[in-house]
RNA sequence: GCGGAUAUGGUGAAGUGGUUAUCACCUGAGGUUUCCAACCUCAUGUCGUGGGUUCGAUUCCCGCUAUCCGCACCA
């Protein structure tokens, strides 16, 4: 069992800057916090990771990849509440200087105080005057709204328009809504994924990678029928899964077991648990080291309905590194809400429904002019009116009431077919951090053992994301051994998804120390015998293993 | 954002108000070596950044940036 300590730590990241996997961004110019840079061992690792996220999902076989712009315009996070939620009101001790978050001075006094508006916040606090959690004093300054997007402007000029980089790519998803119903012949249930880059101007980056200014997501908007009782397949797993309940604390069942008891309120939340807890093992992630965790009602995002976190245990404690969000409709609905464009679907009644009008309406001919301004108000109120009522009859619409005569009403009675009607779809969303995925596998896959004596690092990492599949070696580089070894390098290299390096300096156990150290999952020795033969030593990184193999034969 | 500490080759460390700043590992070249960080020779590469004090600053002072630790915050 790995022991995380801050010493292992420090030996991790310098080993990650050294061979470079992931070192501090523009260092020569000083660096800036919470920006990191992916190096040459890094930057295919990243890839991987990203494309075998993106196969992995694409595996659902409803599910299609999209790319958005990280620019966007200040409407689109408007309406999707990130204007508003990113926005911390900060206020200061006016005895400590202590800055507080408002909402937080007053969470003993209102329910829901994050909800608050910057004004009502202001009011709140000066009535009840709340001590500083930090001098006890009870002075306030000035609210200051502190928004955590970043701030852009779309052209130039006063022409520009003010716009965001995208705090999370899910939007995208949903303003491209229509075009991926359209592509998936308007049935649901259909989801749509993307990778990429997200912006968050943290107050404090801290803690390595865990807490980036830019950092690479991966979501999928998975959109469904609320209506459908979806019944997925848990028998994929049947190992126990450690939960975090709201209500019910830590417990241990199977993610099935959860989703029968109703502890995880969403049968398509669950399936996702099961299928994110697949991505994280195959990557490398120690099932020992995840939990899911449920969010509280009072900490859910402002668009979440039920939401579990993949926790995973690592040399920062547990981090969040998935959430996985039932989002209701809240984000078709706020998006329609403001651009007053048709964002559902469409349901059709297994039976068409027959509707009995039976009722009044007005007879615009003769309503009109009679009622002019208020007619459209009379017409609405007149249509709610019983099958039964008499006219003349009297409205009160506002401060005035109205007389309708018979002659400005006309009978309705007929039955109708609906053979359904348009709904806004339900979203489950499983949104993954990428680069704190990534920094745990790392993690993870990190051991420091000991070999004949002396210090030996390596790193476990699964053959499906290491950064390099394969070195070659020419025992030395003399005889031909290096230009056999060459040849092999380059064809490797030429095929499908592998990536071959050569490594030709130092002795043959220091080269297999340096690719064990960057989890190089095999090691290809070409010695005097390759030239006679064309046979090769196949080395295993996790065994040690070496087999003799024909050059024709290696399994790459 | 606040408080404290720190910043020396790629990495980890030592050191100094005085002119060629030290060591180990790493890296590169050559030699040696018939498969797990061996050895020999040689070589490359450093005082975060801007300002001040000073005849002279890597060293002292101040600002900035970054890192670490606490507070606060957090998907």
């Amino acid at each position: 069992m790995v022991e995380f300590s801050s010493e292992r730590l420090a030996r991790l990241t310098g080993m990650l800057k050294r061979r470079g996997v992931i070192l501090p961004a523009f260092e020569i110019h000083g660096g800036a916090a919470g920006l990191y840079d992916f190096g040459p061992v890094g930057g295919r690792l990243r890839n991987r990771v990203n494309q075998t996220w993106i196969n992995h999902w694409q595996s659902l076989g409803n599910v299609v990849e999209i790319s958005c712009p990280t620019v966007t315009p200040y409407p689109v996070l408007e309406a999707s509440g990130h204007v508003g939620e990113f926005s911390d009101f900060l206020t200061e001790c006016k005895k400590c200087g202590e800055a507080s978050r408002a909402d937080h001075l007053i969470e003993a006094i209102h329910p829901n105080a994050e909800s608050l508006s910057k004004d009502e916040l202001g009011a709140l606090i000066s009535e009840n005057n709340p001590p500083c959690p930090s001098c006890g004093e009870s002075e306030w300054g000035q609210i200051e709204a502190q928004n955590l997007m970043f701030n852009t402007k779309i052209g130039a000029g006063s022409s520009g328009r003010q716009g965001f980089l995208r705090p999370e790519t899910a939007q995208g998803m949903f303003t491209s809504f229509t075009s991926i119903y359209r592509h998936f012949r308007e049935r649901l249930p259909f989801g749509a994924l993307q990778t990429g880059k997200g912006y968050r101007n943290e107050i404090s980056p801290r803690q390595g990678m865990i807490r980036l200014r830019e950092f690479n997501m991966a979501e999928l908007e998975y959109f469904i029928d609320p209506e459908v009782n979806t019944v997925h397949d848990f028998s994929l797993w049947n190992q126990e899964v450690t939960l975090i309940a709201d209500k019910e604390g830590e417990i241990v069942m199977t993610l099935g077991d959860a989703v029968e008891k109703g502890i995880i309120r969403h049968p398509t939340v669950g399936y996702f648990m099961g299928w994110t807890m697949d991505f994280l093992l195959n990557v490398g992630i120690n099932p020992a080291h995840l939990r899911f965790r449920q969010h509280e009602s009072n900490e859910m995002a402002h668009y979440a309905q039920d939401c579990w976190d993949a926790e995973i245990r690592g040399s920062y404690g547990w981090v969040e590194c998935v959430g996985i969000a039932h989002r209701g409709c809240y984000d078709l609905t706020a998006h329609e809400e403001a651009t007053g464009q048709r964002l559902r679907a469409w349901r059709t009644f297994s039976e068409p429904k027959v509707v009995e009008i039976n009722g009044w309406t007005t007879d615009g001919a003769k309503a009109g002019p009679a009622f002019r301004a208020l007619a459209g108000q009379v017409k609405s109120a007149v249509e709610e009116l019983p099958p039964e009522t008499k006219f003349p009859f009297t409205l009160s619409i506002g401060e005035s009431a109205v007389e309708i005569l018979p002659e400005h009403v006309k009978r309705v009675q007929r039955s109708e077919n609906v053979n359904g009607e348009w709904f806004v779809p339900h979203v489950v969303e499983p949104a993954f951090g990428i680069d704190r995925i990534i920094w745990h596998l790392l993690d993870h896959s990190y051991s420091e053992v000991e070999k004949s004596g002396e210090d030996y690092t390596l790193l476990g990492l699964p053959e499906l994301i290491a950064p390099v599949d394969v070195t070659v070696l020419p025992l030395y580089e003399k005889d031909g051994m290096d230009e056999l070894a060459l040849i092999i390098h380059r064809e490797l290299c030429g095929k499908k998804n592998v990536f071959s390096v050569y490594d030709a300096s130092g002795s043959i156990g220091r080269r297999y120390a340096r690719a064990d150290e960057i989890g190089v999952p095999w090691c290809i020795t070409v010695d005097h015998d390759s030239l006679s033969d064309n046979s090769v030593t196949l080395r295993s990184r996790d065994t040690g293993e070496q087999t003799r193999v024909l050059i024709n034969a290696l399994p790459f």
